[in-house]
DNA sequence: CCGGAAGCATAATGCTCAGTTATTGAAAGC
DNA sequence: GCTTTCAATAACTGAGCATTATGCTTCCGG
């Protein structure tokens, strides 16, 4: 027993095998598998000297299979379409026709970003699937780097130092979406309601609602670059509720615009711009290289084509 | 949607991907595998690119599947096992605990020859199937040439022109086993029957039996060498007959040794060598290149042990 | 019986690909 | 904070695999 079979098959001796069984000649494999023929004498050559036994018997013009090509082609079939379903599954992946992505965003996107994304996605790419779930940046953030998302839509304020846009994190990667102002509630019957814009400088004595650490942050940073410090009494995340404690005269608050695109400003409040005027950017952030996924990479497409005007707001250029 | 998915997986790139979903890490699939860890790191890039999607995805220091890595993953357990089944298939058949043979060969040696190579074949390679037709020399070769059998086992007499021996027939490929003499039977009370050695010429005036054309063909030559033309009254192929025809001295004819040693010789017939003596000799056949097959060269390899003593004739050397 | 066509093998050549070692940069644990 | 582990990159090397060109055998038809 001289030959030691270590080296085993490999696809491409499976392929021509399976080739020439269904041609019957070597020059027919080679033309149905798109080679010249000696590159198929040669490779059969080699497979049997790795093999340590033939594969094919010359018989005159043709060929024919040996017991053990015979042996190689009655498993070919199984081999190959094991393989095929695996291609197969995978070029539903790379096609679109299935996958799923996993989306992560703020409170007020659930309403407004959110719905539309998955709207979008449905229709033009029904296969995949879109997890969402609800969180703040830096949970959203947190998710992402755990794997537990694909995609966290977040916010963040100029000068934040929890921006997940900031550089320092080189694993990650953002893009930016549009930005929204931050705009003023105000009860309609108070003093400043009737001017266009507000000073913040003005507010100072005013009792303030504020949301989320990460908004009463912009709130407490905004008025500290005019000199005031802000009374806040009220505490809430919901923006109806801010909207409606403002049209009980109990304070005022300032908002992302998104947030009134579903909470509708109630009677006895109205909105004003602010001076110095603040907005807020809307991005979206993925694990460096995510974009090569196709399915998340068909996201962050549908993504940048949400237009912040939709909600009355400026789209980035 | 840029990718064409065309270049498909290979065997390869399944085999990492599997050691990756089992080890962790790229390290540790490539330990597995026995290769260099860059070696990984590149056929990983290299696959990806080619598939057009990720097939991990790096999560801090080490890696993870990506959704497409999972489904390769998924399936890689049933190529691989397909792809192992074909190469266990080849292994016993390589390993000879497996295969076919098929034998061909002429009367006599099918109650000499053939029962004792099958015993050691069995005794030897129990995995191996040996299939055995009784078929004259020529249509032996007819058979092997067209691939009905793997084997044959012939004679030939010395300038017998269908020697399938003779060099002109490239695509086989013949090994001398033994020499077997060729001797007369006689009548034990023929007046030629006390001598050890008789000379053909003396038969001239004779009744001949003989048997197949090649026997006859070898009878004819032999007589015509020293110049007398034999008298064929009887025909048969059977030695048993012969040697009963000739002890009821109904004539003489020339046996190969061979014969004689399954049809002992019956009360009135004796053997001479003759003069000129003639021998035939026994030879295996296959087709070029069939040695390589595994089955088929432990078939010749015992076929070369059979001595041709074993029945009072003498190897050749 | 003898060209021609078809098929396989061989030779010579070129190039791509896949492996190696060496090194760097992050990330995780003590 | 330092060390260890892991992955990525760079540069090099060699083997494998393809190509074209060519010769030999076999089969078929005039």
């Amino acid at each position: 027993m001289l030959p030691v079979m270590d080296a085993n098959l490999d696809l491409h001796s499976i392929r021509i095998v399976r080739a020439i069984a269904e041609h019957g000649t070597i020059s027919a494999a080679a033309r149905a598998l798109g080679y010249s023929q000696p590159a198929i004498s040669q490779h059969l050559r080699r497979s049997e000297a790795r093999l340590g036994t033939p594969l094919v018997i010359r018989s005159g013009r043709g060929v024919r299979l040996s017991e053990a090509g015979q042996v190689v082609a009655r498993h070919a079939v199984a081999i190959t379409s094991a393989l095929d379903a695996a291609s197969g599954d995978l070029a539903e992946l790379v096609g679109l026709a299935a996958g799923t992505v996993r989306v992560a965003a703020f409170p007020t996107a659930s309403s407004t970003l959110v719905p539309r994304l998955l709207g979008s996605m449905r229709q033009r790419h029904p296969g995949i699937t879109v997890g969402y779930v609800e969180a703040e940046p830096p949970e959203a953030i947190a998710m992402l780097r755990d794997g537990a998302v694909d995609l966290a839509i977040t916010f963040a304020y100029p000068g934040d130092r929890s921006d997940p846009h900031r550089p320092a994190d080189v694993s990650l990667e953002s893009v930016p979406l549009f930005t929204e102002p931050v705009v003023l509630a105000i009860p309609d019957r108070h003093a400043l309601a009737d001017r266009h814009q507000v000073a913040l400088a003005d507010l100072a004595e005013e009792r303030w609602i504020a949301g989320c650490p990460l908004c009463r942050g912009h709130l407490l940073a905004a008025c500290e670059a005019v000199g005031v410090t802000p009374n806040i009494e009220l505490e809430t995340d919901n923006a109806i509720a801010v909207l409606t404690l403002v049209a009980a005269g109990l304070g005022v608050a300032l908002l992302p615009q998104l947030a009134l695109a579903t909470a509708p400003v109630p009677q006895g409040a109205t909105v004003r711009s602010t001076t110095p005027s603040s907005d807020r950017s809307i991005q979206l952030v993925v694990q460096n290289g995510s974009r090569r996924v196709p399915s998340i990479a068909a996201t962050i497409e549908l993504l940048e084509q949400v237009d912040g005007a939709d909600w009355g707001l400026a789209r980035v250029t």
